[in-house]
DNA sequence: ACCTCGTGAGCAAACGATTGTTCAAGACAT
DNA sequence: ATGTCTTGAACAATCGTTTGCTCACGAGGT
């Protein structure tokens, strides 16, 4: 393949008839360094002519910043993870910063994040996002030598988190339901014991009492995250009398297997179940019907989390932490008023 | 944040009383260098008590590799590029390479992977996709000073490439269905301007004819890849005369299209009409039917084109072309025989 | 006229690893 | 006992930048 010289530092030097030195000041914009003003253009000119990018290794080594974010997910091929990418990617690419990506299977076993990246001085900081709980986290992470933010959790011990506000989230979409009429909501609750499901569940409750409705405990099924999950506890609240008119699921993907269900048992949406989910994903459009949603920042994470991370770098704050909103009710054809009576 | 003193070679050298040379040679195997079993126990057993880790710059600047790759892709909401990055992930891994992550949005006036990747010697190789036609991308990558392989696609041009076979896939899809009994069968084509598009055309014709059917113009609508093309596309199809039994699509989010104007149409799937698509995702459970598809190894692109471009790297291959076949029809529920008469 | 000071730019030493070359010491043959 | 090999390990240069320091020169003050 190609094999093209590259421009050093030194050949903008001789171009300009200066100093290796002198660029180095004048292409970093050293304002405290005095350097003439005719020769700062003569240099500046020089090295645009010729190209001239510096080599990153080389001026990692010197620095000991690397100009490069680490960003560990423990799956790519689910939209909550790859969203937080996207904003990550680009408020990283926006702020001069490269992202270095690593699949993190199985966090306990697998100190990948802490042996290839931090210690190997391959990146200047770390976004995590995981699915292990608080304390296994928290144990690897205390190995990491780079400043870190955790994305899409509040994670007990550790400081920095960008999280979405799903207590607000379950409230808002049950509010929604409300709104149309329903009195009965089952919710497919997420996985109880984490902190995404416990906040959605609370917020569920906090939306039912502020309608003056006790909540039934019989109209919560934990459902987990999954299609089989949304369907199996879908089917599990159809049996319950008397029958729920709305279902809120916490995410999209329960909520299709919740869809399933119902189709499967002859149970029309939304003519007799209103179904909504806590979350939205492009592929709620791809439903039938179409799947009602509330629309969350899941995107603002990933940026958050990245411009706050690099706000840490650079000092410019001592701790990120923040509470995204939700972004409002998306209204497809999976909800309506309860049928009369 | 946590600051932790890193050990550098010279570290791990004063511990086994050697000098720096030395170990790096050990730690790199250097297999032709003499250097006597004790010492090297002796250097081996200090690096891992002090937890040695390369400092990748250093490495970096001396050897002039980076063991990093460089994946440029359009989008990340999109599960045909997330499948191709897993794959390229575990393989790059695997062989001891981290990955870099770069967003193309428009590669015409973007040229961040030349100069911020190729250029800037952050990366050793990089891989590739795009929706761009062939002369942009060639002429992009024409500048770029590193070893390079395109994914998803063949461009004329260019060399290395790793692509599926689109060709097969459309075939053996409509063999499929030609197996159910269905005579007439629609094709929602993808972009009629671009290879892959163009290729399962052909498979598709080549099917029919292997049957003995000669292809029905009418019956092959241009959808491209999207919800709203493939909804467009079906309603054409609906109206042609006589009413083909089936369809083709080329991408599971064009057969979402046409399912969901099936369904406002009252036209019932697989009773009515069947449908399908060349490939596969996980959502496709998720639809009502669930749709029937073919499985295209998409994950094993990413990780072709990546044991490939270190093939490259390495020298131990000089050209990296493959065409990856189908593995196989994934029945659901959205195909059947068509019904008598 | 001499000393001081400010300005603009070069010198040279890092950063941490790799690698060509040199060197010391023991083995062996003459 | 001397010279030649072989073996094991140290020495030192180098990769391309950044950055502390030195230095030359001209201006300005006394």
């Amino acid at each position: 393949m190609r094999i093209k010289k590259s421009i050093k530092l030194k050949d903008v030097a001789r171009a300009a008839g200066v100093d290796a030195s002198t660029v180095s000041r004048v292409l970093n914009n050293e304002t405290e360094q005095r350097v003439g003003a005719e020769t700062r253009d003569r240099i500046v000119s020089a090295a645009r002519e010729l190209g001239y990018k510096p080599n990153a290794m080389a001026r990692g080594l010197r620095t000991a910043r690397t100009f490069t974010l680490g960003i560990a997910v423990p799956q790519l091929d689910n939209p909550v993870f790859t969203q937080m990418m996207i904003g990550a990617t680009r408020a990283a690419h926006a702020r001069g910063y490269e992202l270095l990506i690593t699949l993190i299977e199985d966090m306990s076993v697998d100190s990948g994040i802490y042996e290839r990246l931090a210690s190997a001085h391959r990146v200047d900081g770390l976004l995590v996002s995981t699915l292990e709980p608080d304390e296994v986290l928290r144990k690897v992470l205390e190995r990491v030598s780079v400043p870190y933010v955790v994305m899409n959790r509040k994670a007990r011990g550790i400081e920095n988190c960008v999280a979405l506000d799903n207590f607000a989230a379950a409230k808002q979409s049950t509010e929604y339901l409300l709104s149309l009429g329903h009195r009965r909501i089952g919710h497919l609750a997420g996985l109880l014991n984490d902190y995404n499901g416990t906040r959605r569940l609370a917020g569920y409750r906090a939306a039912l009492k502020g309608a003056g409705i006790d909540p039934d405990p019989a109209l919560v099924s934990e459902a987990g995250y999954t299609l089989e999950g949304g369907d199996r506890a879908a089917r599990a609240l159809l049996r319950v009398k008397p029958r729920p008119t709305a279902m809120l699921a916490a995410t999209v993907m329960s909520a299709a297997g919740a869809l399933r269900a119902l189709h499967a048992e002859k149970v029309r949406v939304p003519a007799d179940m209103s179904v909504m989910s806590t979350n939205d994903l492009q592929i709620a459009d791809t439903f039938h019907p179409p799947l009602t949603t509330l629309r969350m920042p899941l995107l603002e994470v990933g940026q958050v989390a990245a411009d706050g991370l690099l706000d840490l770098l650079e000092s410019k704050t001592s701790a990120v932490t923040h509470l995204l909103q939700p972004k409002g009710v998306v209204v497809r054809d999976s909800t309506a008023a309860p049928r009369a009576g």
